[in-house]
DNA sequence: TGTACATCAGTGAACGCGCGTTCACTGATGTAC
DNA sequence: TGTACATCAGTGAACGCGCGTTCACTGATGTAC
């Protein structure tokens, strides 16, 4: 594959950035070498420096894919219709086990959490989960204007992401463990049952995909 | 040195250890070298496999002291005289800018959550990861009884630790960002108001060191 | 208590490996006429 | 529309580096007598 159309180059380059963002969320961004990243696309090392300026710009690239991924589906559940058990079902999803075990296709906020705490301030990688994690915010808020809870202002949102995201964390820490389910359920009753008291809260704790 | 005496030796040992529960929770585990833990105690790289039968034995090890750190802190403050105000004064200094900000001297359960997602089951870093959870929940739930708090239950315990390991590994990604500091602002009102409402709870707020 | 010898903590060089990055090269794509 | 040439996406080998691990060696420590 000695010359590809400009198309083609650009479908590579974003193959490229997809399969980093689910492997970079898998395994840590340090793990995910430059070599397994063109592979995805089904190209060699070699040609790697035309598409991206260095490792670390290809990573802050496909953190920021990874959240953009995760604020779609979110912005996407409320148009289909009912809005009042949506907010229940994103967080029942959200504190699966078929989300602590795919962290591939989950949230960027807590699988690049520590990447993003280790990289240098000048680290492209910080301000691309920087600004991820202040979409993701956003959207939580407006969601939750949207479904008429209570609890919209932003101190109650930064609260409810610290608690999922901490679980979400925790039981990853400790898959294969009893302690793994028990962080989850626990976590998820309990963020559940503050939206029964809430004005239109529904319960969704069996909404997930 | 040629040949140190198993005083000395072991006290080498546990030099390397400590250093390494600092760096391990200050850079992750995959970026401190067995260079850097060995010279923490004096000593060149050669003379590692004596001490621990591989890098990772070490990390784990690692694991475990950096934990019981923390269980020893969590123990001792109550023996001060006053236990109302001691879980509050946990708290504030849990969620503080200080303990953001030295990840090193702070909570294992929060700066090597990712790395201990990333072992794989044998990995003897997750079985020390997991431990050092466990006994960290055991020691919350006795100072939520002996602070005569209405939260003693494992549900709540897990709850609470999901929200202050959340908040504190957000805090540290996006640290450098105003969002930071409101992460910790907002988690910590929100954690402190509830015991305000518990019946001996005081405002700890200004408590941390 | 002294002596002779075995043990073994620590040294420093070397190994093999995987990684990020560079580079000369290839040949189809894209463009100027 | 065709031709001639420049561009540049992708290749594969090579680089330098840091790492975990191994090993022959040193000489003080620890022990047996």
């Amino acid at each position: 594959m000695p010359r590809a159309s400009r198309a083609e180059a650009e479908r590579h380059r974003e193959q490229v950035i997809a399969a980093t963002a689910k492997l970079v969320r898998t395994h840590g961004a340090d793990k995910v070498s430059v070599e397994q990243a063109m592979a995805a696309a089904g190209l060699t090392h070699g040609g790697f420096y035309r598409h991206f300026a260095s490792k670390d710009d290809l990573v802050a690239q496909a953190c920021s894919a990874a959240f953009a991924e995760r604020l779609a589906d979110m912005t996407e559940t409320p148009e289909g219709g009912d809005t009042s058990g949506a907010r229940a079902a994103f967080l029942a999803t959200y504190l699966s086990a078929r989300h602590r075990d795919n962290p591939g296709l989950g949230c960027a906020a807590a699988a690049l959490a520590v990447d993003a705490a280790h990289a240098e301030p000048g680290d492209p990688l910080k301000g691309a989960y920087i600004e991820g994690v202040r979409n993701l915010i956003d959207g939580m808020e407006r969601n939750a204007r949207a479904s008429g809870s209570t609890a919209a202002d932003e101190e109650s949102v930064l609260v409810e992401l610290s608690t999922m995201v901490g679980a979400l964390v925790l039981s990853r820490a400790c898959a294969g463990d009893d302690l793994s389910d028990r962080i989850l359920t626990a976590v998820r009753d309990h963020v559940l049952a503050a939206y029964e008291h809430t004005p239109d809260g529904k319960d969704g704790s069996e909404a997930a995909e």
